[in-house]
DNA sequence: TTGTAATCATTCGAACTAGAACTATCACAG
DNA sequence: CTGTGATAGTTCTAGTTCGAATGATTACAA
């Protein structure tokens, strides 16, 4: 069946494809002195949100939300508060110099990005795609 | 910008496919008494090839690909024979139960997959755009 | 109100990963 | 031929990840 094949195809180019973005996210990790979950934790944390909201903007187990915010903590980049309207969460708040860092992992990660090798119509395409994809997947 | 914004969604929705994709290997390995790994580097094992070869083919490092070749070695799913042209190289064949436990994973990995949610043109057309990024990142 | 299930964050253990260091072998320019 | 750099595979270490178990809080049905 062709459409196997098409599937196989798919998932194995996905896969390199998240494999490269990786490589990119770890040399602007490297460049900034962290770790490249914590620039993604960063990318991410672009307003006050939960550890467990955090953990689905990252697509990783709350568990290690946990471990990353533990670091990112350490280095006085955020805190932890109390959540105004439900005491089992926290709110995750960067602070000044994590509003710094932040900019600068967004800046570093716009520059030579993998995904600019495509046409800006392709891109506009695959994130048709992608999008379509992750809709239907709930 | 508004391609910075592309980018990012791009680079954003990529990894949560990975991810999703990750889930339904990790489910697959999990039925098989295996890891994740183990399972993609079976599917990757469609033929006689050298560890690095499985490497590039997994996405990872060959110290990784050293680590997975161990695991299934020692269940008797493969063999390291020295490759007839270059004695540095190894050449990876798979037992006949490693045949067996691959055609398995190929089946398991090609039911209820995610990338089934979209249309069979939609398939089509993305593995022509990542087909196409992939080429010019090398 | 009360109890039962669900949710948030955390801790812990086991497994996986990248990267550097190392040995053995190859390629090939001089 | 020779030696200089590149390549294949392995080992080791530090850091990352998941998954299960826990304690605290919330939601909601009886």
């Amino acid at each position: 069946m062709a459409s196997e094949q098409i599937d196989r195809d798919v998932c194995k180019l996905v896969h390199r494809l998240a494999h490269t973005l990786d490589v990119h996210v770890r040399r602007v990790a490297d460049e900034m002195g962290l770790t490249p979950s914590q620039v993604v934790a960063l990318r991410e944390l672009s307003e006050p949100i939960t550890a467990r909201e955090l953990a689905a903007r990252m697509a990783c187990e709350a568990s290690n939300a946990t471990f990353v915010l533990d670091r990112l903590e350490e280095r006085g980049l955020l805190n932890r508060h109390p959540h105004p309207d439900d005491r089992r969460a926290k709110q995750i708040v960067l602070t000044a110099e994590g509003t710094r860092r932040r900019a600068e992992a967004v800046r570093l990660l716009g520059e030579r990005s993998p995904v600019g090798a495509l046409r800006a119509d392709q891109q506009e395409a695959l994130r048709e795609l992608l999008s379509a994809l992750d809709g239907q997947l709930g």
